[in-house]
DNA sequence: TGACAAGTACCAACCAGTTGGTATGTTTTT
DNA sequence: AAAAACATACCAACTGGTTGGTACTTGTCA
């Protein structure tokens, strides 16, 4: 075995990097562990070949671990495919809290805001732009309830989030329709995904952002006196 | 082998069934073939599973034929994947075309009819009323470019057969917006497919149709005097 | 402080079952 | 008779998952 060999020579390399810096730090957000990057690299392997069509061998290439540390950290591919959900519904939850819209002050002024900045990032390759969650909800939905839950969970309470702002709308422009908050805010969902189909269709994004024009200017119509 | 005991048995009651009824009618709309029967199989199949998770094997099964007549058929599953496209295309085509609201006079009654009627058919099992082309999109996007296209011209066929009508209204009712007659038929695809998501995750049709009447809802907004 | 037990993280090789696909018939239609 | 339509038996490659083991970290107690 060249086990012996190689060892002594790649180790005392490896040791002794960053360990101090990441003490000082409450909760490092990214540790490049194993788990974390089989995570990521699901993400997007998933997202640009669907879930079934992704193998956990091409995820251990892709996350540069073996097979053996996958099984250490999931039980079976089904699990990594809750847990790659409940990580996307993390990573997509702070990059929405993050963004700009939320400090317009009119809630019919952060709502546009909100498609405004869905529109603007479909853009550059389809994988990129594209909803883990949804794609896979596709395809598990009869199968494996787990995970659809999941995804279910994960779409739903993105919805959610804009639910204050449609109810503050509602309210302030004197729309009381007969649609409710969120049924609205589970609409804009249905568009945006509806969009990605489009655009994985077609081959690029334009028509997913014509069609988020169009529930823009369907929100406009409503709201706007 | 069991082979040359067996045969002699089940042969004869096969035989002498239903031969001279087909003969008369000119093209049989549907002849109960093997080819016909797999992608009658593949339609509800992939649908349910989604396209990778439909195993060969299994569409066999579903539609009583053995694999040696899959293959007699289909050169590869990915041609039968493409067939399957359009088959459905062929298959929904003829659908919407027979649907009653083509008999309406006004373009936007025709438009509007056609979402309801959408929305009604949004009922009962999800395997039944949700779209194949879409679910296919979804996996086979970036690895399948020949059925992405055949799924894409399955898409974008059905939306242009709204144009007409979307064209009249704009034009009857003067709307002469900042969208094209185009983009709005693909929008109203993109609303349906998400809502057939919104479907899959949360188990069952209400969200999609709720989803569909919000789109009802800005048409009228968008035509209505 | 340092030795040592115990857990965690990871690895390479392997396994049984499944996959799409083929080779070679046999039957049915024309 | 010949070609098309089907059936049977089989295979090589790949699939998710397991195995036995190693390296590193952490808690504990003398």
């Amino acid at each position: 075995m060249t086990k012996n060999i190689a060892k002594p020579i790649a180790k005392p390399i490896a040791k002794p990097i960053a360990k101090p810096i990441a003490k000082p730090i409450a909760k490092p957000i990214a540790k490049p562990n194993a788990k974390f990057k089989l995570l990521d690299a699901a993400l997007l392997l998933i997202r640009e070949r669907g879930y079934t069509a992704t193998t956990v061998d091409e995820l251990c290439v892709a996350a540069g671990v073996t097979k053996g540390a996958f099984f250490h950290h999931f039980k079976s591919k089904d699990e990594l495919g809750i847990a790659a959900a409940q990580h996307w519904s993390a990573t997509t939850g702070a990059f929405f809290a993050d963004a700009p819209y939320h400090n317009l002050n009119d809630p019919v002024e952060r709502l546009i805001g909100y498609i405004d900045f869905r529109k603007d990032i479909i853009e550059g390759d389809i994988a990129q732009f594209t909803c883990l969650v949804g794609t896979m909800t596709q395809e598990i939905y009869g199968s494996n309830p787990e995970i659809r839950d999941a995804c279910a969970a994960s779409i739903l309470s993105h919805a959610a989030t804009l639910e204050p702002d449609i109810e503050a709308a509602m309210r302030d422009r004197g729309v009381d329709g007969d649609f409710t908050p969120a049924s609205l805010a589970a609409h804009t969902q249905a568009v945006l995904q509806g969009a990605f189909i489009l655009a994985k269709a077609t081959g690029d994004g334009a028509v997913a952002r014509s069609s988020v024009e169009h529930l823009k200017r369907y929100l406009l119509l409503l709201f706007e006196e």
